[in-house]
RNA sequence: GCGAGAAUAGCUCAGUUGGUAGAGCACGACCUUGCCAAGGUCGGGGUCGCGGGUUCGAGUCCCGUUUCUCGCUCCA
């Protein structure tokens, strides 16, 4: 059922103009995706939404856009380079895939094990005499275990050091390691997968330095937060918000745009003193979330998921999950971050990236927050959210987007009742009136009725009907998407009537 | 990357034991039309995902490949 839903969604999504396969013509490109007219839109307002209540709304909040191209060291100090180059290996009969040096050190640990249960023999049958350093340098079946060990650990340093594949499945082989699910030894080759894309830059093969595509937007700002803090003044606690495309060669990439190669991501690094993240933390997890909830898809479709086994850069995190109709899956992630990245930063870098506190007085390396939230995710919880089957009392099964206006693409239609006796030129007047200030629409082919359901089917939140009492009276009918209801007034009303149900400060008054 | 399934018009799909490609909806023009997708007339649109093979002949059978879906796996 729910998988369902989820194809009718993405069948929506390419039908009326909102996302569409990369090079569709060309068979397509994996994992990569493309907004059309009504994408495009819909993401731009989201995007909107969420700069203007980082940015606007906070006065110690300021933006940048930095390259997407940057120094390949900052891939060194942010731990990419090594995280991102995973040796895999897959047995065959279980069809399991386990990361090689995993597989090694697995291995390893096991010797120690084994070394570990004769030490704790020996020490309960010798009791206090037991002498342990004399013990492991004596026992033949503890040397015999350390020896083994010692050359395992020989070649794995050896093969990580030469990036020697086949060595690391030449260790895994001589051991006689095993698949714990089927118990076999039969192996693929170990492959690496680099997740990060590269590319050359210099015009000359001899002169070209490999750099990567960003996998992040966040070391952006991180190197950046000096200049950013000197140049706008900034006293901490301070915030630089960025938004941006980033690129991973996911290994697996599936569900539509939940997980693209090629990607956009709404990031604030939020810059505090030591000691004071715990509290900073909360108040951006609560000021996330009411941010998400604002939009009205329904509060019980949002959920926190603080993490148990934390990332070595945080000290806590917590995800704001959205429930898709695959399930409730990871929309934006919160981290303390501690000062590893700037850490990071000023010891590959050799500057120094510490702040004055005027107020202490003395200089520290701050502590960093971060929101970090997927565009594309974003896009795609509003649409699951908002797509909806309604049956009418007539039986008819009505189609429509119940996206929330401020982020609708098509702000309002505005529809002649027929299409003659000077309906058409009325309605055009009133879009010219109208169309600095909002995406409208015009829309004269076929019934009223079919009309206003492909407005439903995109999400235009007002149909505006122009009828021969309009000619009259300046006066029109605006139709309300989600209870299909009308109402007549004046067409001066209109600005006033749609601005306010399309603006961003009705629903982030509080926040 | 492994395994399974799928791919025919913009969309949803039909296509017989292998015999020169169809429907509905959508789209365009004109006419009609006073409020919730169904009026009329005419029209545009497909080398059946792509490449090979078998055959007198392939949308249909075989091999390869690309993309998508599901499962595994991974997930800073």
């Amino acid at each position: 059922m729910a998988d369902d839903v989820f194809k009718k969604l993405i069948s929506h999504c390419k039908e009326y103009g909102y996302v569409f396969q990369s090079s569709e013509i060309y068979d397509g490109l994996g994992a990569v995706y493309d907004y059309g007219q009504n994408g495009v839109e819909l993401k731009n307002n989201i995007k909107k939404y969420w700069w203007d209540s980082m940015v606007l709304l906070n006065e110690n909040v300021v933006g940048i856009d930095s390259a997407i191209f940057m120094h390949p060291t900052i891939w060194k100090a942010s731990g990419h380079v090594d995280a991102f180059n995973d040796p895999l290996i897959d047995n065959k009969d279980s069809k399991k895939r386990y990361r090689a040096d995993v597989l090694i050190e697995d291995l390893m640990a096991k010797y120690d094990a084994k070394i570990n249960k004769e030490v704790a023999k020996a020490q309960s049958r010798f009791g206090e005499s037991f002498d342990r350093a004399q013990f492991l340098a004596t026992n033949p079946r503890v040397l015999a275990n350390t020896e083994k060990k010692n050359a395992i650990h020989k070649r794995f340093v050896e093969a990580l050091e030469n990036n020697d594949l086949a060595e690391l499945k030449a260790i895994i082989e001589d051991n006689d390691v095993v698949c714990p699910i089927s118990g076999s030894k039969n192996w693929t080759d170990v492959r690496q997968f680099n997740l990060m894309f590269s590319t050359d830059m210099g015009s000359t093969a001899e002169g070209a330095q490999k750099i990567y595509l960003r996998p992040e937007t966040a070391q952006g700002i991180f190197v950046n937060y000096l200049n950013v803090q000197k140049t706008g003044r900034m006293k901490i606690p301070f915030g630089i918000a960025q938004i941006g495309k980033a690129f991973r060669n996911e290994i697996v990439a599936r569900q539509f745009i939940f997980r693209m190669r090629e990607f956009e991501q709404m990031e604030l690094q939020f810059f505090v003193r030591p000691g004071e993240e715990m509290d900073w933390f909360g108040k951006w997890k609560e000021t996330r979330m009411k941010w998400h909830k604002s939009l009205g898809m329904g509060e019980e479709k949002y959920r926190f998921h603080d993490h148990d086994k934390l990332a070595h850069y945080a000290n806590a995190a917590t995800d704001i999950e959205f429930e898709m109709p695959f399930g409730f899956k990871e929309v934006e992630g919160i981290h303390s971050r501690t000062d590893f990245d700037l850490s990071q930063h000023e010891k590959f870098s050799g500057k120094k990236l510490q702040y004055f506190d005027p107020e202490l007085n003395k200089s520290y390396t701050p502590y960093v927050i971060e929101t970090s939230i997927g565009v594309d995710r974003m896009f795609l919880t509003i649409l699951a959210g908002a797509y909806t089957e309604e049956t009418l009392e007539n039986g008819d099964v009505r189609v429509v987007l119940k996206l929330p206006a401020v982020l609708a693409p098509v702000k309002l239609a505005v529809l002649p009742l027929i299409k003659k006796g000077g309906l058409p030129e009325k309605a055009r007047e009133i879009i010219n009136g109208l169309k600095f200030d909002f995406n409208c629409q015009y829309d004269e082919k076929d019934s009223i009725g079919k009309r206003y359901r492909r407005m439903d089917a995109i999400g235009t939140p007002f149909c505006v009907t122009v009828d021969h009492q309009s000619l009259e009276d300046d006066t029109v009918t605006i139709r309300y998407r989600d209870t299909m209801e009308q109402e007549r007034v004046s067409i001066n009303e209109l600005q006033a009537i749609i601005g306010e149900k399309v603006s961003m400060k009705t629903l982030l008054k509080d926040l």
